[in-house]
DNA sequence: AGGGTTTACTTTACGGTGTTAGGTGAACGC
DNA sequence: GCGTTCACCTAACACCGTAAAGTAAACCCT
C-alpha cells in the first residue's frame, strides 16, 4: 500500500495539495458569489464569507488580495460566460442578424443574471479589466465580449449595410450597447420603484433591438 | 435700538434661530455635495463632511437622520433640476421634435453632471423616491422629469406619429430614455477603462437620438 | 527516521467607519 | 431671574477591511 506506484512521477501528493488549495479557493468565491448576488457586495462583509465556509476571516487573505479581487475574479467569469453565450450564437451569415441575436442573448444574460451584470457593467473602478481581467485575452471574439460585437458592426459597415453617417465601428458598437444596456440597467436599478410604471423589460428589449437596428440600417435601394 | 419695533408679531428672533438652523442645514448639503462630487459618496466619510464646515460629525445628525438621508436630498435637488432644464426647452409644437429636444437635453444634464447622475440613475435602493423624494410632485410634469417625457410621447403616440407595434407610453418612452442613459451611463462608469475605445460620448448621444427616433417613427406617408 | 522548511490557517489587533447616548452652555419665553 | 429649549460636543459602541505574528500539520531531503 506505499503510494508511489500509481503516480506518475513528477510531484507525488504535491498535486493533492494543490488540488486542496484550489479548492478551497473555488470554495472561496462560490460563497463570496452567493454572498454578493444575495446581499448586494457592499453588504457582504469578509467575516460574514469566511463563516460560511467555517473559516477565519484572514484565510481568505490566503487566496486573495482582498475583497476587490475577489470581485474581480468573479467578475471576469461573468464575463467570459456573456462571451461564451455569444459564441454559441454560431455562424450566421446576415451581419445585420448576427447583431440582432447578439442583443438579444446579451438581454437575456443580463436579466437571467442581475447581481453579475451589475459588477460587470454598472460598477465603477475596475474591478472588470484592471488587473483582475488579466485572464482576458482582450480583442479576441471568442473571450471579449465587446470585441465580438465590434467585429460584426464592423463587417456589417464594411459591406455598407448601415447609414453613411456611421463610420467608427466604435461609436456605432456603442450606440447599440448602450440602446440596450441602458434600458436593463435602468430596470435593474430602479425596478423596486413605484414611481415609475416599468414595462417588462425583456419584451421592451426585443423592441429595442428591432428600433436600434432599424435606426441605424442603410435603407433598402429598392 | 429695541427690536420689536420692526418685527411682524409672530416670533421675534425665533425668525433668526430657525433661519440660522436652515443655514448650517445647507452648508452641510454643500459640503457634503463637493465631497460626494469629488471623492464618491463611499469615499467620503461624515467625518469628512464635518471636518470641512468646522463640526463635529455628530452635528450633522441634528440635521439629517443619516447619511442617506444626506444624499436622498442632494438628489431631489438633481432631480428637480433636470425637470428645470426640461422645462427651459420651451413649448415646441412637434412632439417628436420636443422629445428630440428633451433628449439633448438629458443628455448635457448627464454629462455636465456625472457624479449626480450616477446618484440619480444609477445607483440601487431609492435615495431617489424612496422617502427622500416626497417633496417631488410625481406627475407633474414640471418637477417630475420622467412625466414630461411621458407626455410628449403620450402625445404623439395619440398623433400617429409612431409606428404601430409602439402602444404603451410607458414602454416607448423607457426605450427612448434607455437608449440615452446606457451610452452616457456606460461612459460614466467605463471611461477609465482602456479595454475599449470609446467614442466622444456627446457626439455619440446625440446621433443617438437620431437612431431611435428614426426607428420608432412612422414611415412617411409620401 | 528525523530535522528543517513550507504552508494553510488562526489569533490578535489596528485604524477607520456610521451612528448613539449623554452632557454643556448659550439663547430663548415668561 | 428662572426654567426650558436646542445646537452642538464628548465619549463610546459595534462593525468593517486588513496586517502581523503565531501554530501545527504536511512536506522534502538526507
Amino acid at each position: 500500500m506505499t503510494a508511489p506506484l500509481d503516480t506518475p512521477m513528477p510531484t507525488p501528493s504535491l498535486l493533492r495539495r494543490e488540488r486542496q488549495r484550489e479548492e478551497t479557493r473555488a470554495r472561496i468565491l462560490e460563497a463570496a458569489r452567493e454572498l454578493f448576488v444575495a446581499n448586494g457586495v457592499a453588504a457582504t462583509t469578509m467575516r460574514a464569507i469566511a463563516a460560511r465556509i467555517e473559516y477565519t476571516p484572514t484565510a481568505i487573505y490566503h487566496h486573495f488580495r482582498d475583497k476587490d479581487a475577489l470581485l474581480a475574479e468573479l467578475c471576469t467569469n461573468d464575463f467570459l460566460a456573456l462571451a461564451g453565450a455569444f459564441q454559441r450564437i454560431g455562424r450566421i451569415e446576415d451581419p445585420i442578424e448576427r447583431i440582432r441575436r447578439i442583443g438579444i442573448a446579451y438581454v437575456d444574460f443580463a436579466l437571467d443574471n442581475k447581481s453579475q451584470y451589475q459588477f460587470l457593467f454598472m460598477t465603477p473602478s475596475s474591478h472588470v479589466h484592471g488587473d483582475g481581467m488579466k485572464y482576458v485575452e482582450k480583442n479576441n471574439p471568442e473571450q471579449d465580449a465587446y470585441a465580438f460585437l465590434r467585429a460584426s458592426v464592423e463587417e456589417a459597415l464594411k459591406r455598407g449595410l448601415f447609414r453613411t453617417e456611421f463610420q467608427d465601428p466604435d461609436q456605432l458598437a456603442q450606440i447599440l450597447w448602450g440602446g440596450l444596456h441602458g434600458i436593463v440597467a435602468l430596470h435593474i436599478v430602479k425596478e423596486h420603484d413605484d414611481w415609475i410604471a416599468w414595462a417588462e423589460p425583456r419584451a421592451t428589449a426585443r423592441l429595442a433591438v428591432d428600433v436600434l437596428l432599424r435606426g441605424t440600417r442603410r435603407a433598402e435601394p429598392a
